[in-house]
DNA sequence: AATATTCCATACGCTGGAGTATGGTAAACA
DNA sequence: TGTTTACCATACTCCAGCGTATGGAATATT
């Protein structure tokens, strides 16, 4: 079964139109995730969708899994590994500038938090992310309920950051205003 | 012109199908508002749309002003009337359970902030309401920049706020949770 | 080589919403 | 009282996306 694929375009597999799926995703959101302009973007047709997927839901469905399983392992890859709890906090909001996909597709999903397929995805990722801020703060000396309130309000302006930048209402992520603003909220939140 | 309307469904204007559209947009998001389903929620059909408007556009648009214009005008009178900076920075949160049609609207327009007539709402809005913050900030003695940048932090923790309600991963709004919620919120952000 | 399987193209039918055209009715007006 | 005018219903056309049906080509299998 298809031992190799020489270089250029062989054969679409599932997982092509699930990742196709997630770049559209982040570029124009859930609801543009439509089967025909898909296909199109692919320089493909319908055909081909309709053999891997049954339907456009179990694209999205699928896609959704696949995404979510992706963040969960960064989760604790990228910030499991930092020790102190302050690094990994700050770590969690630079982080915004890398994986840059991730946080896209995140940010398109909460705009689409209505839709039936999206919700309980959301509330998972919100709820291990709230989890793992929650943690560190404990860890900083913070008593368990004051720690999850810090937590979700550490989560808000890490949800209210990507609102904001949609909007172009945030400095750009590569000047010294950033910076000077990552800086400000860090201090803000995260007890010395 | 239409002296007296007795009670009941005399005949609509253009402001009935406004405030309508408001409502649905509150209800179900921006792209549920088309024509044909509003006129069955009103019991009603297109016939009539199309003699108030040119087209969906041109009723989104007169929408999002008439939204607009009340938020605004909201905004000076509910919390310039406030003199201490910290209850009128309060208020502003606690705004939230009041006002519900307003901040739903947000909450959904948030959700839209793609759309072409939705975006420069959006960003006045923000804009004005950050002013705002900001100015209270500067009267509790924070210097320009860092004044800015509190109410930039704490605007966005207002719109990720909103959006964990949308999930459901917020307290209720009448709890005491929800109360030292707030509480935390308020001292985290706002200088003693 | 013959056959089967995999992957894709093409052509349908169906649905829902946008916008148009046209006609009807009731109230206001002359 | 007859006639506008304001408001609404009905019946179209147009378009885009969903899902299906079917056939063709390429690759694998025997």
């Amino acid at each position: 079964m298809k031992a190799l694929n020489k270089k250029e375009r062989a054969t679409l597999s599932a997982g092509d139109w699930e990742r196709e799926a997630l770049e559209l995703i982040a570029e124009q959101g859930v609801p543009a995730l439509a089967v025909e302009p898909l296909a199109r973007r692919m320089g493909i047709t319908k055909g081909s969708f309709y053999w891997h997927f049954s339907s456009r839901e179990s694209l999205l469905k699928k896609a959704l899994d696949r995404w979510e399983e992706h963040d969960s392992r960064n989760l604790n890859k990228a910030l499991g590994a930092i020790d102190h709890p302050r690094d990994r906090l700050e770590s969690f909001f630079r982080s915004i500038g890398k994986e840059k996909l991730t946080h896209e597709v995140y940010s398109e999903l909460c705009a689409a938090s209505g839709h039936p397929q999206v919700e309980p995805v959301l509330e998972r990722v919100a709820e291990r992310r709230m989890q793992h801020l929650s943690a560190a703060f404990e860890e900083l000396g913070m008593e368990a309920v004051a720690a999850r309130n810090q937590a979700r309000l550490t989560y808000s302006v890490y949800l209210g950051f990507l609102q904001l930048q949609k909007q172009h209402q945030t400095p750009l992520l590569s000047s010294e205003e950033f910076d000077a603003y990552i800086e400000h909220v860090i201090d803000t939140l995260i007890p010395s």
